[in-house]
DNA sequence: CCTTGACCTTCCCATCATGGGAATCCCTAT
DNA sequence: ATAGGGATTCCCATGATGGGAAGGTCAAGG
């Protein structure tokens, strides 16, 4: 099997795969004699494994130690557990600071008229006008006013 | 002010600040005689207002329309709540998605024993196996299954 | 037998926003 | 004068992915 049909077969392209196989994520597989990769089934099987880790959201790296375990006939469950739990609190971290920014341009917004007049509540929340700017916060203990996210990296 | 003082005002890193300059995303500042840049109170106004929109979850090209708008008091009002809301639709994409990741993945770990032994629906659904690997699906049209994201990037 | 087109190979570059660090220069206080 | 803390520029790294160039290979058809 070529690398294009390995791609094919398992929802993973091409040019993935030979970067998988650059990092270590998956074994390097045998060659012709002019080159070409050839993929068997197990090789098929950890690439699909591998795209529905990454579509789960987990990172290469955690791909990765579930790659190992996977193998690994005398792993212990609570492991794996361990590493999905993990990567279910960080998801559920990012869901609640992407519920607030929603929150917060809701507000903004729904003060906004939206029309053909440069005055705009949006602009002034930006501007540092926090006075008016926030909503009254909802039930949860979310921060009030700036979320002074300890320097956290951007959202995507 | 030297470009340590804007940062402590501003709450953006002198390094960010000097990238937003090359960037053309902020006025390049006057220099003294020794090249050191010099920040006045406006700029520094700037700065806290990209350092707001980022905390929103703004890109930076969304982050220069912004300030565009806001340097520009023939603004139409409309022009600003459109990329608010657009920015919102997209976050709300976002929050959607990870949801549905987190589902599966609680609904996985909680089926998997977290113990001694090796046996694991969360490896088994990697494996492909996808058999009880789906919960029933809650309430909304959440897709099922396969959450087939037509070959979208990483959400972290 | 040769051409054509679809594949494969490696290598470099770009994205997005940010940080790290080196080498060098500048300012201020002792 | 000297030490220290800042400033400057420049290069590199991150994570995961795609784009594309330059060149080698294979199979089918003329």
């Amino acid at each position: 099997m070529n690398i294009g049909e390995a791609s094919q077969a398992s929802g993973v392209s091409a040019k993935m795969i030979r970067y998988y196989e650059s990092i270590g994520l998956i074994n390097a597989p045998v060659r012709t004699a002019s080159n070409y990769r050839v993929y068997a089934e197990p090789d098929v099987h950890a690439l699909k494994f591998v795209r529905r880790a990454r579509d789960l959201g987990f990172t290469l790296d955690e791909t990765a130690r579930l790659l190992d375990l996977w193998r690994d006939r005398r792993r212990r469950s609570a492991t794996v557990k361990a590493i999905a739990l993990d990567h279910v609190t960080e998801l559920e971290r990012k869901v609640i600071e992407m519920q607030e920014m929603i929150r917060t341009l809701r507000h903004l917004a729904h003060n906004c008229h939206g029309d053909e007049r440069p005055d705009c509540p949006i602009l002034d929340d930006l501007t540092g006008n926090c006075a008016a700017s926030n909503p009254p916060a909802p039930q949860h203990g979310v921060r009030k006013s700036r979320p002074s996210l300890p320097r956290r990296r951007q959202i995507i």
